[in-house]
DNA sequence: ATGACATATGTCAACGATGACATCGAATAC
DNA sequence: GTATTCGATGTCATCGTTGACATATGTCAT
């Protein structure tokens, strides 16, 4: 900038209220500093504008546990689209589902001084430090789960309805015996209210919750390997509700691999070639842009000195009847 | 940090050199200034710090065109994989396929002064202004598409011979008629190469070429009408050849929906559920974690002075048989 | 005892930008 | 014709941190 500034022959200061448009300047001298900049390539350190006086970084840090995630990417690119519109740049990490390296970029967040945080937490992480980040005023919001130890802004799916949907949509079908395929570790927040949306289910329905019809995997083959479990019981399930994508993928695996047409499925969250499967997949469809979207705004909010409560969004589900879920109860 | 310093009875320059593990420090000194951080919460201020004497911003901007593909979500969580080890934070942008923003994510990441940029070009992006920061020795890597107007590093996979490896399997197969199902606009540097392995793949087969077998969409819909197309010719061709992951689950969409089980498919990049598909897809896989790793270690090599000529990768692709390319073509 | 040297800490300036306040001439007001 | 205001620009200090250099003790060899 001093550079820009000898080359015209003022100031600094001056090439900095050309820059912001702020202050009186002569037209010719607000000239004469464009062509400068533009012939010197000059470009204005963000990162010393943002270090003046308590100035945070204008950035906000967003913590997913993978990106390779499609659910998790399309959160991503939720954010970024809103956040952009102010002129703010993401920042993001991936926390691997490691409660540890969620905490170490967290900290490396906080360290740049960014504007705010979303932070999508893994199994066993707690919040507990960032209660004095929250007081001291910086926007926080938790996505698809909610903090540990701490209140704090969340925005998360309607999972037990949406479950209790799924599972009665099976019922509906003649279905007796739903098993339930869940990712592991059980105390994950969406697998525990999940699970609770199908005992609702069964118990709106008068069916007995039996505990055998419950096997867990946390990624797709083991999924699938739960899946072909519960399969082999004496009194096997006739439907199965896989209560999330990988869950979803490992059941549709297993059942393709063993030729199972007979088994109905109905997924929690929806898969890009759901439609093309056989039969297609009939899923309760969550929406992670509109999650993302929605924690987005609410950051914005607070950072526009919105100071009210922290609260809660429930994010709308939706069943989509493609034909898996379908499959009617075999006679007995 | 002058607040740490004042608790302790000391100067910053004393605590700066406790927390930086330089110069000499007596323990009881060391100790006593990490009690104060601790008590205090201090966290040091990356943006002071990296402002310091022509230093960068410790973080590398990677532009993706879209956050929700698998493929480029890979690609950004490789990238962060490899980098964090060297305490690099990832900033991401996503340009949308659209020039205009690839260019001022580009233009951002410099105004904060990136240690490095990692690009994976839009459609009709130039890169000639990139030139001014090559030579500044900032270093930018092209991901999976190479520049426009600029010399510079860049890893891409083996599109021509991949593609080539993929049709050559239709044609081992029987096959005589193959459809090009690609992208949209023809003149994306991925397409173009796939399409020059199709060619290749009929050369050598000694088969000729045919432009009304050459079909194209942007998305997953379109890319289904374009295959739909292809089927409704007058002689249409037994075997499908999808350029991208749209254009495969275009084409398993499109036979899917019509029911058309005769006609042999091979798509280029995997899809997650390519294996439970009916039948089972047979592709061309990639490797984005692999380049992302790939493009990663060349920023980083760069960044500790490796100032040799710019240089391409070619990532290796494999052919993963699954069902559906081994179709065999009708008899005649 | 005296310099040479290491250890432990301090002082100061600088990175690039911008708020607060100052200056100076010209235009307008009375 | 002097007072007031405004427009255009400059001066200075500051944000948090760390390099370069300085100072102050203590240790040791001669």
């Amino acid at each position: 900038m001093t550079d820009v500034a000898r080359e015209v022959g003022v100031t600094a200061k001056t090439v900095s209220r050309v820059l912001n448009d702020e202050g009186p300047v002569a037209v010719e001298t607000r000239e004469r500093v464009m062509a400068a900049v533009r012939k010197l390539g000059y470009q204005p350190n963000l990162m010393a504008r943002n270090m003046r006086v308590g100035a945070r970084d204008a950035a906000i840090g967003l913590v997913i546990p993978e990106m390779g995630n499609p659910f998790f990417g399309t959160v991503a690119g939720g954010v970024e689209g809103v956040i952009r519109e102010r002129g703010l740049t993401l920042i993001v990490g991936s926390s691997s589902e490691n409660a540890e390296l969620e905490h170490s970029l967290i900290a490396t967040f906080l360290a740049r001084r960014v504007s705010a945080l979303i932070v999508v937490p893994s199994a066993g992480s707690d919040h507990r430090r960032l209660r004095a980040e929250r007081v001291a005023g910086l926007p926080i919001v938790f996505l698809d789960r909610p903090p540990v130890g701490l209140t704090a802004d969340n925005v998360v799916s309607a999972n037990r309805q949406g479950a209790q949907i799924g599972v009665a949509h099976l019922i509906a079908h003649g279905h007796r015996r739903v098993g339930f395929v869940g990712d592991l570790p059980a105390a994950l927040y969406t697998r525990r209210e999940r699970f609770q949306g199908y005992r609702d289910a069964l118990s709106l329905a008068g069916l007995p919750f039996d505990r055998a019809l419950v096997d867990s995997g946390h990624d797709q083959e083991a999924a699938a390997r739960a899946t072909l479990r519960l399969l082999a019981l004496d009194d096997p399930p006739t439907a199965l509700f896989a209560a999330n994508n990988l869950a979803s993928m490992g059941a549709v695996l297993a059942l393709s691999r063993s030729g199972r047409r007979d088994v109905a499925l109905v997924g929690f969250d929806d898969l890009p070639l759901a439609e093309a499967l056989d039969p297609p997949l009939t899923v309760v469809a969550q929406d992670p842009a509109g999650m993302a979207a929605v924690a987005a705004e609410l950051v914005l909010s607070r950072m526009d000195g919105d100071r009210s409560k922290a609260r809660r969004s429930l994010v709308p589900t939706r069943l989509i009847v493609r034909g898996s879920g379908e499959v009617p109860a075999p006679r007995t």
